[in-house]
DNA sequence: GCGTACAGACCAACTAGTCGGTTTGCTATC
DNA sequence: GATAGCAAACCGACTAGTTGGTCTGTACGC
């Protein structure tokens, strides 16, 4: 095990920093400053400052979209798929709240060449989502009247702006968060006759997903 | 009526660039000059730049927080008070989409002494969502098993994602959003009674909090 | 003649990025 | 296993451009 190198060390410090005063908030000079490094070592390991930022949206977006891929090809019915995906989303707040923080804030000082291979995977992201909806009203699971669109932004919404209000530390556990999004996600989409249906309703605050 | 005042004219414009830009990628004589102004003229208006940022920041929460307070005020029960609330909520995005943009984008910028202003209201307003959804469990409109601050933050989440994809010429109007946002909400919250009971559930899908 | 509203040249501070130089670690050679 | 050679990793003083904010001056209403 060889320790932590300089590359690794910058990105962690940035990311603090960044979660705290913001991307504009924070210098180069004040990162290099803080983890020890320098100006030099900085410009060796990125092009520039706003390659650090890309380099930070990248690793989030391709982390979870590789979850959402797994949790799809994982399980077969509509139900159980929004449920893994929707616990896997939630649970990358626990390791990468200060990457997604960023991730939300900042996107829009992108650089176009950056921004244009980030919301590439972010289209895939919603993509899959609105699919598993799809899947579930023709399936018979959601109502037929949930707008696909709405309903998906929606979820994808109250996820994302819990970079406003989570804490790790907080009175409750990652999984039970996710317990409790998946609760009231799927009491405002199954059908009635899927609520009665064991199989599926069973999902409702148990926890699908687990590994 | 006067010709438009040059401070409004600064907001305006300002408005404009910052959803475009962010409001680090503008400059002030960027600003003046794209509205025909000075740098006096801007700082004859204006104490700094982020007195701009704070005056943006507290049209829109003051305007959303009072039209909440309205909305309390004028319903009784908890279901229809939600609704309307949600609804005006909804609504603001028509008329404020710059300033809330701005508003869920830069206000890690804000410095101290606004932000602490801010987020007062912030808190209120939350408070408010909280409280109804208090009442609404007490007066056993909604579900027992829903957790008050996961629900009211997704409720919170999900409508000030908006930001990121509405667009005033999009295919829905903004009445139909928000219809979609009550109806996906109610049929996550209300009891199975509440559901059949005829006076509550036909808010499901009508426009409660029309004036 | 006096205060309010605005103009625009000017300044001082800050900051991303550069560049010549030094250290470190690896490898081939004897 | 000592050493020479070399490239990648890293350092930090310096720069050029940018930007928020100031200051003096002017036009105008009362």
């Amino acid at each position: 095990m060889v320790e932590k190198q300089l590359k690794d060390r910058i990105i962690e410090t940035a990311l603090t920093l960044f979660e705290k005063y913001g991307y504009h908030g924070v210098t180069v000079d004040r990162i290099v400053a803080e983890c020890g490094a320098s100006k030099g070592g900085f410009y060796h390991n990125f092009k520039s400052k706003d390659e650090l930022l890309y380099h930070i949206h990248d690793v989030f977006i391709t982390y979870v979209l590789n979850k959402a891929q797994e949790a799809y090809v994982k399980y077969k019915t509509p139900t159980k798929r929004l449920c893994a995906i929707i616990r896997s989303f939630v649970r990358v707040f626990h390791i990468y709240k200060p990457h997604i923080t960023v991730f939300n804030q900042e996107a829009a000082y992108l650089k176009p060449e950056y921004a244009e291979k980030i919301n590439e995977k972010r289209e895939q992201y919603k993509q899959i989502i609105f699919q598993v909806l799809r899947e579930g009203i023709e399936a018979k699971q959601f109502r037929t009247e949930v707008p696909v669109e709405i309903a998906g932004l929606s979820i994808i919404g109250m996820v994302n702006w819990m970079y406003k209000w989570y804490k790790p530390d907080g009175p409750m556990s990652i999984e039970q968060i996710a317990t409790a999004f998946n609760d009231l996600i799927l009491h405002s989409l199954l059908t009635e006759e899927a609520k009665r249906d064991e199989d599926i309703s069973s999902f409702l605050l148990s926890h699908v997903g687990d590994e």
